[in-house]
Formats: structure tokens, sequence, C-alpha cells
DNA sequence: GACAGCACTGCAACCGCTTGCATTAATTGC
DNA sequence: GCAATTAATGCAAGCGGTTGCAGTGCTGTC
């Protein structure tokens, strides 16, 4: 039912080859047969097939974006920049989700491959040898992980858990919770990383509690743990484990911040909604799949740029965080 | 370099096309022959090219999504209970944002049109004529519209809003605004239309406010509209709006549900987190998304089936309703 | 012993498009 | 005025698969 190039070819009297050069090579035909092809096209409502059209060119102007959890509220905005950066320069995004498992991201990449110019792999759970070696399979990017020999963009989170225990340290505190993300998480250890050299500074001492769920429920269940191991404050490696938390020592009875800080990161839009309002590190996520899409797309051109992004986070202070209660 | 079905064919001894037939008709195929086949195709690393198959059997085995605004918290649950619910069907999604833009909508539905099985039109702005014209060019899903001749998944949020101004015409309130969404939208003017024959009843009086942006800035900027108008209870098009206007109120310094009481719709996960915590209409926003997926799939066996489905919606009471003041 | 029937496999056309090469006609250089 | 360019188009192979049809060798039947 749809038009194919050879309907065009048939109602403008012309070759099936000048129709397609009238589209991917206009200089090389006559203006007035372009004219006539074009409109043609137009009037059979004819548009190129891009999956034949990838088939001999190798290029399919899609992109595949795989992430951890649309619905972890750190995703959207990430993924949104993508695909509007994506479209800008003509090309449409696959979005799927592992739901946090290395096994099904693997899969996923393989699905992909073939349909792809190239596969954005967001906080990527898989092992790194893994990851190298599907990026022999078809072209990666990598974002909140370094990897030698593949292009990254990273959000410098550990820069940020270093801005974010220096507020709390700054505050009087001196016994800090970290409670980490997921097994598998580069930026989980990043932060971990971060703190434990913050620690050494001697200025507070570091409880590191984890892994855990990266999401609210993940928060809330270390409500208890944090009370009983009497730290009166908390960094969590996210804000939605921060939002949970908040929630949990609400119902221990702990006020935030009187009784005890809690800090995040991300910056997710829900922290300037919660109440208190949650102190956080803001991490550019939009910035972070612009640039992935960007050194995706260029990188398809001259492939020996490996380069790696590194994006700078905030400390956002909000009124989660307080001075130590006497 | 990734291995083709002719490299299979070679490496295991057989005619190309009983490598294609051993993965898409097995019982055709000697077991003997078929596994030594498999496990060539296995050794080479082989996956049929879903794009190249796509070409001559016309499925493609990918769904396109398209959505409003992906940053929206309405969409992520829906995107990822559609993307889980198209992957258990070995379908790959296609996400893309309009940015509340009929244009773009009608031209992403074009692009998409031919490497796809259907699209998922998700909250569409766009006339209902130029949808019922896409789709003879592409399987189309509606959700959250309603199209004679088109399948589609409804959250009946008619019946939500009529929920919602019971509640608050119980709690005493006889002035009650409406702040609706985006021109376009079908949802806004069934919620609309349910307020105004509620209105009917003669327990309150409603004020229409809108078109409005359907974001958080949108439904702060209609707060001092509210307070001058001096209506006591308002509903809002979506949970985001109810939580900038709550953030408007404050600013203004009237509380929340003391001097007005303010209810959304969606439930979305920022509305339990809130303080006060909002007080809503639960849409089944996963739900839509899995059963919009079904539909379509099904649709595309048997293609007189133009169901529609209506999903039920739930008035949930929180903090963010009271009575009226005296 | 001839033949129908079956299981298996190969052949070749085709899906919609691109692209190197050949062909033709018009233009240019000398 | 003729060879050499150049511009415009056609031809046909091929991208990675699928599939109707035909062929091959067996088995079973009478």
């Amino acid at each position: 039912m749809p038009a194919t190039i050879r309907d065009v070819a048939q109602a403008s009297g012309v070759h099936i080859s000048t129709v397609s050069r009238t589209f991917s090579a206009p200089h090389l035909v006559n203006v007035e047969t372009r004219s006539r092809v074009q409109a043609c096209a137009e009037q059979l409502g004819y548009r190129p097939n891009r999956a034949a059209r990838a088939l001999i060119t190798g290029r399919t102007f899609n992109i595949g974006l795989i992430v951890a959890d649309i619905a972890n509220p750190f995703f959207p905005p990430l993924i949104k920049a993508a695909e509007s950066q994506a479209r800008r320069h003509d090309h449409l995004i696959f979005v799927a989700d592992t739901n946090e498992d290395a096994v099904v991201e693997e899969d996923l990449v393989r699905a992909l491959a073939k349909q792809v110019d190239g596969v954005l792999l967001c906080s990527p759970r898989m092992s790194n040898s893994l990851i190298e070696q599907l990026s022999r399979e078809v072209p990666l990017v990598v974002v909140n992980r370094s990897i030698a020999g593949l292009p990254a963009v990273v959000m410098d989170v550990a820069q940020g858990a270093q801005l974010a225990l220096d507020h709390l340290a700054g505050l009087g505190h001196r016994r800090i919770a970290l409670v980490t993300g997921p097994r598998g998480s580069w930026t989980s250890r990043e932060i971990r990383r971060a703190a434990q050299s913050a620690e050494r500074s001697g200025r507070f001492e570091l409880t590191v509690i984890g892994p855990n769920q990266p999401t609210e429920h993940g928060g809330r269940a270390v409500a208890e743990q944090i009370q009983r191991g009497g730290v009166t404050a908390v960094l969590a490696y996210n804000d939605l484990m921060a939002i949970g938390l908040m929630e949990g020592l609400d119902a221990l009875g702990l006020r935030v911040p009187e009784d005890v800080s809690v800090a995040g990161i991300d910056d997710i839009t829900l922290s300037r909604l919660t109440r208190p309002k949650l102190t956080t590190v803001a991490t550019p996520t939009a910035a972070a799949g612009r640039a992935a899409v960007d050194m995706l797309l260029s990188h398809s051109d001259d492939r020996r740029t490996t380069a790696h992004v590194s994006l700078h986070t905030e400390l956002i202070v909000r009124d989660s965080t307080g001075p130590v209660s006497a």
C-alpha cells in the first residue's frame, strides 16, 4: 500500500536509481527531472524505507538507549535530552529498560546491534570486559562508567560526593553514613571511593551501608539501620533513596534535619518538592544525554576518537541538612 | 564483520534457505542438520538481521511509542510497562517525544511508520481526522483519546474527576476551580465535560481556568488567578500542575488545605511525597501501557477488532484537601 | 516392481533501496 | 572538426534475509 521507490519511478518515467539519487544525491540529477520526481513522490506520499536503505548503506539512523530503569526519575531527563538531540540529527531512538539486570542488558545490546548505528549504555550493570566485547559488535558509548578505550560520558559524582561530605562535616557531623547503590554500579563505587578518601581527612567517621536497591524502597529499608548506627548524617547513592530514607526516618519518629541530616545525589525534580526539600548533588543528566548522542554520532565518523567527557556536579543545599544537634 | 546467514550456511555446508528455516521454521529441517546449523550459528555469533527479515515478511518486531513529554512523570511508568510488555512479545520499542507539538507528532508517526509494526499514540495532540488518516499508513493504537473506528485505551478520567469533585463538594466547597490542560488534549476535554456536568447538580459553582501548560510551571502560573477568583478548592488537570499550584499558593501565603484544597489527577509517584501529600485520582498508567501493546499486537493478527478499553480510575484522598474553612 | 507420498533440501525470485559502472548526448578544447 | 570531458541516466548486482516451487531419495503399498 505505501508507495515504494518503484511507484515513484514509474509515475515520473525514470529509472528507480534516478529516484534514489533524487533523495540521496540530488546534485547528480538534472534540476527538471529532480523536481518532477519530487512532485510525484510528494503526491504518492513516498518516503524512503530507512530499514531497506540501512541494509545496503550500513547506516540505520537509529540509536539504542539502554537504561537500568525508565521509571527511576533520574533517567527521563536523560532520555528526553538524548531523544531530542538524536532527532536533531535525524535519528530515532530505541529505549530499553534492563530492570537493573546485567543479563537482560547483554541481550538487549545484541538485539539492538543490527538495527542501530550505536548504543548508549547508561549506568550499565555488566562487567567491563563484557562491555568491551560487545563494543566490537556495535559502537557503544557508556554513560556513568569509565572504561579504558571506550567513549564515555561520566558525571563527576566523586567530586559531588566530596562536596556533600564537606558540607556535612562543616555542619559538625562526625558520624556519617554512606548508603550505597546496587552492586555493579560504577557510580556507587566512585562515590564510595571518594567518601573513604574524605574519611581519611579525619574529620568524620564513615559507615558504609550497602549494596542496596537504588529505589525509594531501598532507602526506606535502611532507616532502622541508620537509627541503630547512631549516625547524625547520611549521604545516599541517589535522591530516590534519600527520599525513601526520609520517609523511613519519619516513620521511626526521627526528624530531618534536626535528628538526622540527609543528602542525596542527582537533583531529580522530586527533590525540590519534598518537605523538607532535599539537599543534593546536582548531576547534569540532560547534558549527559546530549553529549552521549553527540559522541556516538561523531564517533561513527572518525572512529579513533575515544573521548571521555566528565561533567561537573554541584552541591545544592536545601533543607534536609542542618547542624548536628548538641 | 558480524556473521550473516551465508557465513552460517557455508560453515555448516547447507544452503542459506536451510539456515533460514532452522530459525524460522525448525520443523521443516532434519534434526541433525538443524543442530549442526545451530552449532555453527552459535559459534559464529550469528543473529538474524531483523531489519532484513522485515523487508520481506513485513513484520519488524518493533513498536513506536509517541508521548507528549518523556520528562512528565506521568509517562515513564507507561513507557516502562509498554516496553516490558513489548519485550515479552520479543518486540523492541522506539520512544519519541513530541514536546506537546502536533506537527512533530505527525512527522514522527511518518518517520516511524516503515520500521514498526504499529505505533502507540499516547495523549495525542493531533486532530482526530489526521490520526485517522495516519492510521491508514500504519496500525495505530491511541491512548487517552477515543476515536471511532480506532483501537484505543482510555482511562476513565471523567469518572475520576467526578469522584474528586464529589469529594470536594462533600467537604463543603461551593466554589471550585478546574485548571485545565493543554489545547488539543482529549483528557482535558473529558475532565471539563465531567466537571460541567457535575456543576449542574447545583452543589457548587465551577470556574474553568485554561488552557494551560500541563507542567509544574503551568500550575504555579495560575496561583494568583486562584487567589483572586475566591475559590476554596481546585481540581487540576494533572498532579504536576497541582503540585506547581501548591507551590504557587504557598508563595502567596495561602495554606493547603486550610485556605485552598487542591486535588490532582494521575497519582504520579511524586504526589505521595509532597507535603501536604496530594489528594489525587489514580490513573492506571502501567496497565494502560500494557493494554495498548497487547492491543496493537493482537490487532495485527486479526485486524477487525477495533476494541476500546476503558480503565477505571480511583480517588486517593491524602492531605491536600480538607473541609472548607468557615 | 511401479508408483504415490513424504521428508528434506536446494534453487531462485524477491523485499526496497544503493551504487559502481556503462551508456548516451551534449559540451569543451585545440 | 574530432577526441576528450562532462552531465545525466540506465543497468544490474547486491545488502541479509524468506518462501514457493522443484528436485532428490526413501518408505510403504498393492
